[in-house]
RNA sequence: GCUCGGGUGGUGAAAUUGGUAGACACGCAAGACUUAAAAUCUUGUUUCCCUUAAAGGAAGUGCGGGUUCGAUUCCCGCCCCGAGUACCA
């Protein structure tokens, strides 16, 4: 019989379905291994071969761990909240909940077609109100909690509401707004109620402020900062603009320390954790207070600089546009200039930073600022160069030492004084921290940390600044005007949010007549007729962003059944933390930090283990698409004609190339059959070939359906089989790069399969496995793979393997190898690459009815790899001339006797003397001459 | 601009610690089997030079230098491609 790899893998993916052969238990003898995928959208185009591509590697992980005697947890699931179902129920009335069923319905078939190893058991849906529930409740964690810094940990907001009725706000440390009021113990326990919870909203994780966000039009929503792509809308590409809204966010720069801190001890990819670190975008300097007498005693601004020490540079304060005090510093001379800069800054902003092009500009508000150390005057300046969101939104200007500051005051003619005798300031700013400070009062003659520490100490001691640490890493925007996410479990009264209570969680999204914000500007969830809390109070009429599901998944395959808990203790205790986990590099600043926060929070709050979440992280890379061309010749008119000429040939007419369906070409060459059915106007196509073939032409882009370059999973797999899709997904190239899909080639791997399905069958098909010993070669054969597989595995390259695997099968093949010995542990080592031909072949061999997934892997012996011998490459002068078989043993005067007497080394050392030989056992033997 | 990847045959790629560059596969060419095709098998396939052929020679991992007996691998400078990020004070 021949390989048949259509019966086989539908009889393989039944038994497992069936036998529910992944299940796994939450209790074992064996180690434990969580291996993890990120979760897909199910969007309504289905998979395509790039998205498997990172599910075949962490698949192929998890078989192997298992083969290896280990417990493993490999689930999967669906992050089923999400914009495109909402903008399909918009423009159909269909219920999202309709559509994503549907397609999560088609996604699994995809996947079950594929043949992973998830234990579907624990299926989870972030959509699901069972799901959802355990989001909602995290979030009544994060609102029920504050940010203590002297324990640096979040706690219950009871302790912090302990502290207020003992001591007041006097001595709280806590990350918090900055317009917190301080009272006694007294005076806060004669607060009104709503006056307490006024204020503690102002250190609660998960609060209400109003803040500036993106604002959406098009899509009628905020998005967070890693949503918005060029001043643009990451999905869809309408613009954004800033907007003042009450907003929940999340406080997630009170772990800013902490999670620039666990890079360190999480094995990621360098470029991922280099991408967190600039996002948290740590920098350490001083704040410095510039008092502003003509405003009143004691009013002042606050700017903040990495370079204190360039502090006697300075020749303006420089704030963005929007800053609060902008009308306040206004001079009423100055009036009609500062109105029209703010005006021209807001036209401006939205085209220029699309045409990233920055001319200098800016304007004199009119008053001053008094420098707090040598007492002078200081002018006080508006420029859209500074950014209202980073530090206090004001800088101290020290053009001698910044670009632009230099810029700006070149343009504006401010004076520009060199504050170090190595500064060169020749038509640019120099900033340097070599030399000596000049022009610099206390600190002139001193080098650059000697500067610093005095400065500190000084506006320390003068009560005008001291050291501070900045993060460019904003509070997360907890919020959507839209209706397809979690509900917020909160209810208004007299103005004031509120929990609902635990016991009706989960908060149910109610249904709406249509999926489109209110008349008054409302969410959609204000259409919703009679969704009152008890009948009475205004619920929260947005609903949580699109990472809220996805921040705790990992928690939820643990234990998914539970309904009294997001996990129990014990799972979560014996599962810990994800040992491996795969996914795009696209989720670094988004899902992969949020996901970092939210672990540290339930680690505050004793309900998990560990710090960190993801022990080890690879990033797959993207596979791209890859078009095929057909060329359409054109008439004297420049009118397209049905003829079609090779790629070849094609510069020979006028033509125009048109995206043809890659899946009508094989290696580049055009079914001309297909290609007249592909479009009604081809019908009666002519072609121009080249050699009797028309030659597609070829360009890498983005894999989708209006390129014709979408190949589906299922295609391949209906023609080659699974074990053949999975093998050359990962023989395509390291997993971690992206790379074009490109079907040409996939031959090779099914020829593979087939050449091993005959290692154990005998000419007329029959299955015939020989008891005999085998030889020491197969031996070899078999423990080179062995050893092979096991190393490629652990460094997570899987293409290697599969050559290798290719290697092994020839060798054997030429060997006329049907030995059970070897064959039997071969189709262990390979199990985890091709599951279902290794299952069949393995019931052949004779082995107990049921499947090799929990087999061992096989031992290595490195006996079987030891070699008397080795064929030495000789070269002479680095270059090799010859090969020479010498025992293993041999030592180096030997081996140089040997290789001197050798007449091929004779004829090219040409008489000249021999100065040294080099000779590296079991490697290679140079002379020098 | 800054940060991080990457650059090897016609194509995807390999070379794990500085030790025979191009394994393995695709494609292509030639051949065997076949009435024919498919499938299968065999041989060849980095480039250039020399040669009827056999054999031989030279160059070669983006470019230019360096270290070394020996460099795809290490160091310095540069070019190109991709990703991220960008007035971050």
């Amino acid at each position: 019989m021949d390989y048949h790899h259509r019966a086989i893998e539908k009889k393989w993916q039944k038994y497992w379905a069936e036998h529910h052969t992944f299940r796994v238990d939450n209790t074992s003898e064996k180690p434990k291994y969580y291996v993890l995928d990120m979760f897909p959208y199910p969007s309504g185009a289905g998979l395509h071969v790039g998205h498997p591509l990172g599910y075949i590697a962490s698949d192929i992980f998890a078989r192997y761990k298992r083969l290896k005697g280990f417990n493993v947890l490999h689930p999967m699931g669906y992050d089923s909240f999400g914009l495109p179902a909402e903008q399909y129920a918009i423009q159909t009335g269909q219920h999202p909940a309709v559509t994503t069923e549907a397609n999560i319905k088609r996604y699994r078939e995809q996947l079950d077609n594929i043949g992973f190893s998830f234990d579907w058991s624990r299926e989870v849906r972030t959509s699901d109100p069972s799901y959802y529930k355990w989001t909602q409740w995290i979030f009544m964690r994060l609102f029920d909690a504050w940010y203590n810094r002297l324990s640096d940990r979040a706690e219950p907001i009871s302790s912090l509401i302990a502290h207020f009725e003992s001591h007041g706000s006097k001595d709280v440390r806590a990350v918090c707004d900055d317009d917190v009021r301080s009272f006694t113990a007294h005076e806060w326990g004669v607060f009104s109620a709503a006056e307490k919870q006024l204020e503690l909203l102002k250190y609660r994780l998960a609060y209400l402020r109003e803040s500036t966000v993106n604002w959406c039009p098009a899509l009628g929503t905020v998005l967070a900062n890693d949503e918005v792509v060029n001043g643009v809308s990451e999905r869809g590409g309408y613009p954004v603009e800033q907007k003042k809204m009450m907003q929940w966010s999340m406080r997630i720069t009170a772990y800013a320390e902490r999670l620039l801190n666990g890079l360190a001890t999480i094995d990621w990819p360098e470029p991922l954790v280099e991408m967190q670190r600039n996002w948290i975008g740590k920098s350490i300097g001083a704040s410095v207070r510039f008092d502003v007498p003509t405003l009143g005693d004691g009013e002042y601004i606050e700017v903040f600089t990495t370079r204190v020490d360039t502090i006697y540079g300075v020749n303006a304060l420089v704030l963005a546009p929007e800053h609060e005090w902008v009308s306040r510093l206004t001079t009423p001379g100055q009036q009609a200039e500062i109105a029209a800069y703010i005006a021209q800054t807001q036209k401006k902003s939205e085209l220029d930073r699309m045409a990233d092009v920055r001319a200098v500009s800016g304007a004199f508000t009119g008053s001053h600022a008094v420098h707090p150390l040598t007492g002078k005057d200081v002018p006080i300046w508006i420029a859209d160069y500074v950014l209202a969101g980073y530090g206090t939104g004001a800088v101290m200007a020290v053009p001698s030492g910044d670009q632009r500051d230099y810029l700006f005051s070149t343009h504006f003619g401010l004076p520009i004084v060199a504050i170090s005798d190595a500064q060169q300031l020749d038509g640019q700013a120099d900033s340097t921290k070599e030399g000596r400070y000049i022009n610099s009062d206390i600190i002139n003659g001193l080098a650059y940390q000697e500067a610093v520490d005095v400065l500190i100490a000084k506006l320390e001691e003068i009560g005008a600044g001291k050291a501070t640490i900045n993060y460019r890493m904003r509070d997360a925007i907890f919020g959507r005007q839209r209706y397809w996410g979690e509900p917020v479990p909160v209810y208004f009264d007299g103005g004031l949010p509120k929990l609902i209570e635990e016991a009706e969680l989960p908060l149910l999204l109610p249904d709406v007549d249509k999926y489109l914000p209110t008349e008054t500007g409302e969410p959609p969830l204000g259409r919703s007729k009679g969704w009152k809390y008890r009948g009475e109070f205004e619920y929260e009429l947005s609903t949580m962003p699109g990472w809220a599901g996805s921040s705790w998944y990992w928690y939820r395959y643990m234990d998914t059944q539970n309904s009294r808990e997001f996990a129990s203790a014990e799972a979560i205790n014996y599962w810990r933390d994800v040992d491996l986990y795969i996914g795009g590099s696209e989720h670094a600043t988004g899902h992969l930090l949020y996901s970092r926060f939210w672990n540290k929070f339930l680690k505050d709050m004793g309900y998990v283990p560990e710090e960190e979440p993801f022990k080890k992280l690879i990033n797959q890379g993207m596979i791209q698409g890859r078009s095929n061309f057909v060329y359409r010749v054109l008439d004297a008119q420049g009118k397209g004609t049905n003829t079609f000429v090779s790629y070849g040939l094609k510069d020979e007419y006028r033509t125009i190339p048109l995206h043809v369906d890659v899946n009508i070409v094989s290696n580049d060459v055009l079914n001309l059959e297909k290609f007249r059915q592909f479009r009604p106007d081809f019908a009666d196509a002519e072609f121009v070939l080249e050699n009797g073939k028309y030659v597609c032409g070829h360009e890498v882009e983005k894999m989708s359906k209006s390129k014709y370059n979408v190949v589906n999973p299922d295609d391949i797999i209906d023609q080659y089989g699974a074990d053949t899709l999975r093998m050359y997904e990962m023989f395509l190239g390291p997993l971690e790069q992206s790379k074009p899909w490109n079907t040409n080639g996939i031959e090779g791997v099914y020829k593979f399969l087939r050449k091993l399905w005959k290692l154990f069958h005998d000419a007329s098909g029959n299955f015939a496995v020989s008891d005999t010993a085998p030889t020491k070669a197969e031996w070899k054969a078999l423990h080179k793979i062995i050893k092979k597989v096991e190393e490629d595995i652990e460094r997570f390259s899987f293409n290697t393997s599969v050559s290798s695997f290719m290697i092994c099968v020839n060798e054997l093949t030429d060997l006329k190898c049907n030995k059970r010995a070897i064959l039997q542990d071969l189709t262990v080592v390979l199990h985890s690459y091709a599951p279902h031909i290794t299952e069949e072949l393995w019931g052949l061999l004779g082995n107990e009815p049921g499947t090799l997934s929990y087999a061992a892997y096989p031992a290595f012996n490195p006996d079987y790899l030891v070699e008397s011998e080795f064929s030495y490459p000789v070269s002479v002068n680095g270059k090799t001339r010859t090969n020479l078989i010498l025992p293993l043993d041999m030592d180096q005067p030997e081996v140089e006797r040997a290789v001197l007497a050798n007449e091929d080394v004779q004829r090219y050392l040409d008489g000249k003397p021999v100065r040294k030989v080099i000779f590296v056992k079991g490697r290679i033997v140079n002379v020098v001459v």
